[in-house]
DNA sequence: TTTTTAACTGAACATTAATTCACTTATATT
DNA sequence: AATATAAGTGAATTAATGTTCAGTTAAAAA
């Protein structure tokens, strides 16, 4: 091997390519803007990715990955059902009011055909543990019984709401209000 | 005058830019594509509107406030708080189900930087008077006392999200489920 | 019927940006 | 030190497509 291959590098290109999507969208991200931003010439970018599509591809699976690692983290297998659902619930929302980028990212391309019938498939394939703790709670009638996907979207639809909101400028979450969004997560959800 | 404008023309670009833009999104959207759709020369659809992005904002505004319409018509000032918002709750998931198509469309572009800020503002306009309902239920406290804008959010988001889930195939709804995620979303606003 | 006017046409133009590639540079190996 | 190899460069190529416009056609007015 010569130069080494600074994988560090791959970071800094995704983090250039998330600040510019999000500024002019999928449309308005240039290859060339991204090599710029990311410190590269245009060429070396396609060292790294090779092409444009794949970079968004990765990108999406890196940020959904990052996420759903950090919320399983607040997942303690000996707490109470609903004490455990109270942690990861908070720690979504957390996580996504205080990096709104990263998911307003993921949810703006998640339903669109600019990823891959397979990168979609990862994607969901990450959320595989929370669904089994769902399924887990509509098993023990915990949670209103209804197929797992409906669930989940119900309770995380509603931050993916508060995220564009506050991304808006137009409300700003206190604790309370935050509180308050959980109840009524979990007043919709349980049974 | 002369060959008279046809004011149908403009309902025709709408429904071929819908169907184009749904299938390829924004970027894949070509002016081309949309003339042929629309059976016209493509200079011709320049007649109808500026350019590309004045077509986006146009059609967002006339699906939404199309939608918005809609709803409204479910609104009967005389019945109780609960019943009212049940009936447009009901109308909201049906129309949504019905015409998946112009809901994500809407959605895909409200907070993307296709539109204008005028379009935006515009578009929210156009939720006045629900939002003039749900004030009510707050002052009355039949609803939790949050600022409008979160709990109309937090009441649409969920329908939106099972769009998302019918549209890639995920679920089909029943009329239990539909009920159940009625009661889901009035149990979590109510007081 | 003639004239006027506005809709209509689609090839040509202009722009924009994805991707390539012949070449250079830096590091590791021998 | 010499060589090999992979990273890095960015101008040139290529492809795509938004927009224009000089000319055509159809309807209405005169």
């Amino acid at each position: 091997m010569a130069r080494p291959k600074d994988e560090n590098k791959i970071n800094t290109i995704y983090e250039a390519t998330l600040k510019l999507v999000l500024k002019t969208g999928f449309n308005g991200l240039k290859m060339a803007d991204v090599a710029k931003a990311a410190k590269l010439a245009t060429g070396t970018l396609y060292i790294y990715f090779k092409n444009k599509d794949v970079l968004i591809n990765e990108l999406f699976l890196h940020l959904k990955k990052a996420k759903t690692t950090e919320v399983l983290k607040a997942y303690n297998p000996n707490d109470a059902f609903e004490e455990a659902f109270r942690k990861m619930w908070f720690s979504y929302l957390d996580i996504s009011l205080r990096e709104p980028e990263r998911m307003l990212f993921i949810e703006q391309f998640a339903h669109t055909s600019f990823l891959t019938k397979k990168t979609k498939q990862q994607g969901n394939q990450l959320l595989a543990p929370l669904a089994v703790f769902i399924e887990s709670g509509i098993k023990n009638k915990k949670l209103r019984h209804l197929p797992v996907d409906i669930v989940l979207s119900q309770v995380l639809g509603p931050i993916y709401e508060m995220v564009k909101l506050e991304k808006e400028g137009t409300v700003k979450l206190s604790t309370q209000q935050k509180q308050a969004l959980y109840e009524m997560a979990w007043n919709a959800v349980k049974l």
